[in-house]
DNA sequence: TTTAGGG
DNA sequence: CCCTAAA
């Protein structure tokens, strides 16, 4: 029972599921701290998306080799046949995807289900693969397993190694400690959630947990909670059963997603949908490469990267590292801003515009006035006359509380417009789906102006880019690379496209997928609509159905490019009010317990690594909160009720970690600690 | 960049 | 949530 050197100690609330954190380190004491990388992400975790990745990649290519790579052809522009077509394959694609997807989750039900259930022999032969063996011994810290069904042997490895050093770790529980706290301990077996060990890269710390269990039996109780959890709580309000944390990455990017939707493994089919429909959405905009790869160069390439934590392909890892340092500040940025304009990249392709046809002809059309223009004749003197109805703006992701007013929202929506029109917009003529890219063209040269032609006009709003669209086109194949970090992962499909011909496409396809993977993986984030706030059942539910927008995200990040330079007014905007959820408080109280009060960086990382919104800076002070709302009675209190019992593991861990604070300072000798814990 | 606190 | 001094 001792633990040297408690110093060091982590919490154990959760009863050693997991183990100690690294040592909490007056912060003059310790490093820099490198250990955000390390710390933050978990080999197995990684495993997933990259075998997932890997496999659907597969799949595209052999399957898509033809839509994802015809694509790219590096025609200019696709015939809206072409395009149909393509998305229909890409809805293939998808399909295949998701079933993907759907064998992940089942697999990280059982992967979770191993490690308490299955007895550390049991997988050890099962791993064939000499490599997958090795790998999963690399990656045999982290619980989250992503991956699919055949990596299942290689989890359970894992598990075998992890369960049994839980186990002692739960053993050792402190009863010190849990004398300390009673009132902790009660519900640290219940409350922990799965996220813990499924998320936590930290767990695998083998170090006694502080505060842990009561339970002096060394049992793991915690395990078979967990495990029940996951299989009866799936969809816990609010996602708590799944991982408490909302990962929101539509957060910072989508947070402008109308509805916040909480996502989870079980809800993909939502997120595929989202992703599917983007996918579409990428296919279907030939232009996105022109403009938007440059736009969201800057502004949205954070959104891959900082999405997936967990996520550690090579190649995306590679990615991350550049972008991850510019990534947090970008954030902040765009958490400023309350409007994303969405897409814009690739929806930029898409604004289309309606004509309307002027001329006598006009009225032979099928639809009056939805019908393009007609050209009254094919000569050279004929002029043809359009009559533009309406202009179809690029997709916008507005955010905006439920609160807000109309007012607010009207200008909310203006910014959005006047972000996009201030970098400049430029106007793209679509014939039969085709980008006529030549300006030097005539209308009649274009085909444009031809009777047939009227139904087939149309006009695209783009980000204003210096790039021609023609140089694009070259330009596109040489930056990809580069540009692949910034540029969204799906926004990159396009490239990919584009590029098809090249080694690249295989890659761009891959990270693209990567994306998806990793969303998919990630989706245990609840995110709740910003302003709107749900009861966690029913927001459980809901949101996590809608997650969509998460995905698309990275893009709406991406929209803002403009804003940059003009976000000035809004820069001071105070962010939108987002109350934490109880799965959040959960989420916190649980890497509170676990690492102390003190290292918000490192609680960010651990529970709230996903949820962009959340700084470290908001944790700490959501705890200051919940520490103050936990002394105050009941009826004082506003807002979503956090349960008794949080509220309780709150005082108490705060109880736990002020003492630890105290001994510490006085240069408390180790062993003073480990007396204590003993 | 993080922490720690006051506002 | 924001703002900042310190570290």
């Amino acid at each position: 029972m001792v633990f040297q050197k408690r110093s060091s100690s982590e919490m154990e609330p959760n009863g050693g599921g997991q183990v100690a954190e690294m040592p909490r380190v007056p912060k003059f004491a310790r490093g820099k701290r490198s250990a955000r990388k390390k710390e933050g992400q978990s080999p197995v975790q990684m495993m997933c998306p990259f075998d997932l990745l890997a496999t659907v990649a597969g799949k595209l290519l052999d399957e898509g080799e033809g839509s994802l790579g015809n694509m790219s052809a590096g025609a200019p522009a696709l015939a809206a046949k072409d395009v149909r077509v393509k998305q229909e394959q890409c809805d293939e694609e998808m399909k295949h995807f998701k079933h993907e997807v759907t064998d992940q989750d089942s697999c990280n039900e059982s992967a979770i289900l191993p490690h308490n259930v299955f007895p550390r022999s049991v997988n050890h032969g099962r791993n064939e693969d000499p490599k997958a063996m090795s790998e999963a011994r690399d990656k045999e810290t982290s619980m989250i397993s992503c991956a699919k069904a055949e990596l299942g042997c290689n989890f359970r490895a894992i598990a075998d190694r992890w369960s049994p050093e839980s186990v002692e770790s739960g053993a050792f529980t402190g009863d010190a400690v849990a004398s300390l706290m009673p009132a902790a301990t009660a519900g640290f077996h219940k409350n922990a959630p799965d996220m813990y060990n499924l998320l936590d890269p930290m767990d695998v710390d083998v170090k006694p947990p502080p505060l842990v269990s009561s339970d002096s039996t060394g049992e793991m109780p915690l395990y078979g909670d967990k495990i029940r959890r996951s299989i009866s709580l799936p969809r816990g309000p609010k996602g708590v059963a799944g991982y408490a944390v909302d990962r929101d990455d539509d957060d910072d990017k989508s947070s402008g997603c109308t509805h916040p939707s909480t996502t989870t493994n079980r809800d993909y089919r939502s997120n595929c949908t989202a992703e599917h429909s983007r996918v579409r959405k990428l296919l279907t905009s030939k232009y996105r490469k022109v403009a938007p790869a440059r736009v969201h160069k800057s502004d949205l390439s954070y959104s891959d990267v900082e999405r997936k934590p967990s996520f550690r392909n090579k190649k995306m890892h590679y990615t991350r590292q550049r972008t991850q340092r510019s990534t947090f500040k970008r954030r902040k940025l765009f958490d400023r801003h309350a409007v994303l304009a969405s897409e814009f990249g690739r929806a930029s392709a898409k604004g289309n515009t309606k004509v309307t046809g002027r001329d006598a002809h006009a009225a032979s059309n099928k639809e009056t006035n939805s019908t393009p223009f007609q050209k009254p004749c094919a000569s050279n003197d004929c002029h043809v006359k359009l009559r533009i109805k309406s202009f179809k703006v690029p997709e916008l992701l507005v955010e905006i509380p439920e609160s807000a007013t109309v007012g607010s929202l009207k200008k909310t929506v203006l910014e959005a417009v006047t972000a996009i029109l201030g970098g400049g917009l430029r106007v793209g003529v679509l014939h039969h789906g085709k980008k006529v890219r030549d300006d030097s063209k005539t209308l009649m040269q274009a085909g444009i102006g031809q009777d047939d032609m009227l139904d087939n006009l149309g006009f695209s709003l783009e980000p204003n880019c210096t790039h021609n669209p023609s140089q694009v086109q070259a330009h596109e194949d040489n930056s990809f690379l580069e540009t692949i970090d910034t540029t969204e992962p799906l926004a990159r499909i396009a490239p990919a496209d584009s590029s098809s011909k090249h080694g690249e496409v295989d890659v761009s396809q891959e990270l693209a997928l990567t994306n998806l993977v990793n969303y998919q993986c990630s989706d245990h984030d609840s995110v709740h609509s910003p302003g709107g706030i749900s009861s966690p059942d029913k927001v459980s539910a809901n949101s996590r159905a809608l997650v969509p927008v998460p995905s698309t995200d990275p893009n709406a990040g991406a929209v803002v490019p403009v804003n940059k330079s003009k976000r000035s007014p809004e820069q001071g905007q105070r962010r939108i009010r987002r109350p934490f959820s109880v799965a959040e408080v959960e989420a916190l109280v649980l890497a509170v317990e676990k690492l102390g009060t003190g290292r918000w960086r490192d609680v960010k990382l651990r529970a709230f690594d996903n949820a962009k919104h959340r700084t470290y800076v908001d944790l700490k002070d959501k705890w200051k909160t919940l520490v103050h709302t936990a002394s105050i009675s009941p009826q004082q209190r506003r807002g979503e009720p956090v349960p008794q019992e949080l509220l309780d593991r709150v005082l108490a861990a705060q109880a736990y970690w002020s003492q630890q604070q105290a001994k510490l300072q006085p240069k408390t000798p180790p062993l003073a600690e480990a007396r204590l814990l003993t």
